[in-house]
RNA sequence: UCCUCAGUAGCUCAAUGGUAGAGCAUUCGGCUGUUAACCGAAGGGUUGUAGGUUCGAGUCCUACCUGAGGAGCCA
């Protein structure tokens, strides 16, 4: 029993003819008399075994036969390459070790047939084990992963610390919760977000940056996740389009192609969702709109230089209707002028003392911006709901699983 | 909070106001290359809840509960 090496599924392709052994859950079974296709998967991918009952002891053979759906086992046996086989591999069984058999009066409840969504969340810690949801959640892994690495090649691991301290040039990556009642494909009440913050710099600084990560990161996952993709059955061309430079559109003008193209939207006010999707409709590239009207942004945002109506806000809304994933812009370093902002908006002086006290002490232009996760995943994996990019989405009303 | 749609077997769904059904899952039987395997059989139901109309309600009406995704609001 020794003798058996434990692999990963992911790897048996590079150890055909060894015997192994590999740790993990019954995903299907399909028998024939005397032949028998377990599908086994152990979080690195899903292989199929195959065991003849004239060729293993009559044991062997029964234990097989006789597993459930999502059963833990340990198989052994020696893989090779396969072409009737799902995935081109496939392990000839020697022998199994049942860890734990699901019995089959409270059989697995995620069947290989068709789940409605409300099922599929209310069991959402069993969904995870399914290939589609396993790819998508590893997309979001690339993702992530994309995101740190693009701020460290841009600043360097020492170069890192110098930025903070002279430049200011510095990013936060964690959760966000926000109890808005919006129960929408777009929203959730907890969500990741990046948001780089650079000091010296201004919107121009920003609509750059943006558009350099979301090229990187689709660049990454283009690069190391065509598999997941594949999975998700996911159109890549549309991810191959993604390079810069991006359209670039002032608020104005966005406001004038939608009314040319029969929105109700008057000057002044924000886009809703189907004002989104107009916009980006023809686009296979995101668009970025900046130039917003001072009255439906935050506080704090920059006024244009030539104008006071609108102010140094952009958003990068995401092709095929997905949306702003991006929002951000210049602020106010003027102490003057943030204190009017701040009382324009009644807003309590004292709560933002400390903020009012970075524009005392060398006050420099600057700007940043939010860059939400999830949105990205959704659109990247072509997802129908952002709730599936996470693994346990907090939403109105829904907090179990 | 408002609008729209939906709730029938463990799951996905059928059923002109007239005997509640199929596929999957489960159990039993068959099958040596299956690809969400297939073939045969069995078990499985207070039709979301409470009222009402009717000779008769899964179906029509009212209220409520739960869910979905839109609006508002937000990211």
């Amino acid at each position: 029993m020794s003798d058996y090496r434990r692999i990963t599924i992911a790897s048996a392709g590079s150890h055909a003819g060894e015997p192994v052994e590999i740790a993990g859950w019954l995903y299907n079974l399909r028998k024939s008399g005397k032949i028998i296709f377990p599908l086994l998967r152990d979080g690195s991918g899903i292989i199929q075994g195959v065991c003849v009952k004239s060729q293993v002891p009559e044991q062997v053979f029964e234990d097989l036969k006789n597993l459930t759906q999502e059963s833990s086992v340990i198989v052994r046996g020696k893989c090779r390459a396969e072409q009737r086989a799902p995935g081109g591999f496939e392990m000839d069984i020697e022998s199994v070790q049942i860890v734990q058999r699901v019995p089959e009066e409270t059989p697995y409840p995620i069947t290989p047939k068709d789940h409605g969504t409300e099922f599929l969340f209310d069991h959402r810690h069993l969904h995870l084990r399914s290939r589609r949801q396993h790819a998508v959640l590893k997309v979001r892994h690339e993702v992530i992963k994309a995101i740190r690495d693009y701020f460290v090649t841009q600043s360097g691991q020492l170069y890192n610390e110098a930025t903070a301290m002279a430049f200011g040039k510095t990013y936060c990556f964690g959760p966000t919760f926000r109890a808005e009642k919006s129960k929408t494909r777009r929203h959730l009440t907890e969500f990741w977000m990046v948001e780089p913050e650079m000091a010296y710099a201004d919107l121009e600084d920003v609509k750059r940056v943006a558009e350099e990560l979301i090229v990187f990161m689709t660049g990454r996952v283009l690069e190391n996740r065509k598999t997941e993709l594949a999975t998700l059955e996911r159109d890549v061309s549309k991810l191959e389009a993604i390079k810069g430079p991006f359209p670039r559109i002032s608020y104005d003008e966005a406001v004038k192609i939608l009314q040319g193209k029969g929105s109700e939207i008057q000057w002044g006010g924000d886009f809703g969702g189907t004002d989104e999707t107009i916009l980006t409709a023809d686009q296979e590239r995101p668009i970025m709109v900046d130039r917003f009207p001072s009255s439906f942004k935050a506080f704090y945002f920059q006024p244009a230089e030539d104008r006071d109506d609108v102010v140094l806000g952009v958003d990068v809304l995401a092709p095929e209707g997905y949306g702003e994933i991006i929002g951000g812009g210049q602020r106010i370093h003027d102490p003057e002028l943030l204190l009017k902002r701040i009382e324009e908006h009644k807003l309590p002086k004292e709560a933002f003392d400390w903020y009012i006290d970075l524009r005392k002490y060398g006050t420099v232009p600057h700007a940043g911006f939010g860059m939400g996760i999830e949105r990205c995943v959704a659109w990247i994996c072509g997802l129908e709901h952002i709730r599936e990019t996470i693994a346990f989405p907090r939403m109105l009303y829904t907090l179990r699983p």
